[in-house]
DNA sequence: TGCTCGATTACCT
DNA sequence: GGTAATCGAGCAA
């Protein structure tokens, strides 16, 4: 299966961004194939960007972030979820490309038992005959296609992706995760001509007027925005112009 | 050592 | 449309 060549990762991430849309991103566990044609992502320049996780300098959660480019860097978030991200530039940098939401284009069986199965508990044995099925087994009823790798962390779930592939490189040949050009899986020309967006990133506090998320136009695998919801409700001053939700839906 | 809050999601009203 | 769930990194004391 032909993946993107490490220098395709040896530029800014706000380069590769845009470049990862079409793509398909794929994980071959022992459980089966799943695969993903990228219809959003963001971009995260670390040590110059606020709202990077590499912002802050190196740390043992992010330290693939500042490795060598074209490895995954997966973290936890919110106590429920994984999200996985892309390492861009040189090693130092910090950069990388937040996977935000897909198509799933190979493995939607085996993606749809994931996804019902309930958050974070993914993996192996779905079988009825375990035990312990109590943890949300039964949910998401009825789950869209749409739905499966819609968001980071419904994405990671439908792939099975997890803390044990932080660090996976997806370019060396023969690895669990790779990511290759759309004609790697019989699909058409992802070049043809889609129509690319870009707007606020989704969900942060900070650097959140930088146009760094990218999304493939009219296609309903794109997830929602939202901007971030501040915790603390502080009372405002008396002039009201609160309104910068850049509200750019595709 | 303890606390806060996040690159979110699913469920309830 | 609002919010509980859930865990660990990062910061304050």
């Amino acid at each position: 299966m032909p993946r993107l060549r490490r220098e395709f990762f040896d530029r800014p991430s706000t380069e590769v961004a845009p470049d990862l849309l079409g793509c398909v991103l794929w994980h071959d566990s022992p459980a089966g194939l799943v695969a993903t044609r990228l219809v959003e992502v963001e971009a995260y320049r670390g040590g110059i960007d606020p709202a990077s996780h590499a912002f802050r300098g190196l740390t043992a959660r992010n330290a693939v972030m500042f490795g060598p480019p074209g490895h995954a860097y997966v973290y936890f978030s919110y106590g429920t979820h994984y999200c996985v991200n892309l390492v861009c530039e040189a090693p130092g940098r910090g950069e990388a490309v937040l996977i935000r939401a897909g198509a799933v284009v190979h493995g939607a069986g085996l993606a749809r038992r994931r996804r019902s199965a309930g958050p974070t508990r993914t993996d192996t044995d779905i079988s009825p005959a375990g035990g312990h099925a109590a943890v949300g087994a039964g949910r998401n009823g009825r789950l869209r296609d749409l739905d499966l790798a819609r968001g980071p962390g419904r994405l990671c779930q439908a792939l099975d992706i997890d803390r044990s592939l932080d660090g996976a490189d997806v370019c060396a040949p023969g690895g669990p995760l790779g990511i290759g050009p759309a004609t790697a899986f019989g699909l058409p020309e992802a070049g043809g001509a889609p129509v690319i967006r870009t707007g606020p990133r989704v969900g942060i506090s900070q650097a959140a007027e930088l146009p760094w998320r990218y999304w493939i136009a009219d296609d309903g695998h794109v997830s929602m925005y939202r901007s971030s919801k501040p915790r603390q409700p502080r009372p405002k001053p008396v002039s009201g112009r609160d309104d910068q939700d850049g509200t750019m839906h595709g």
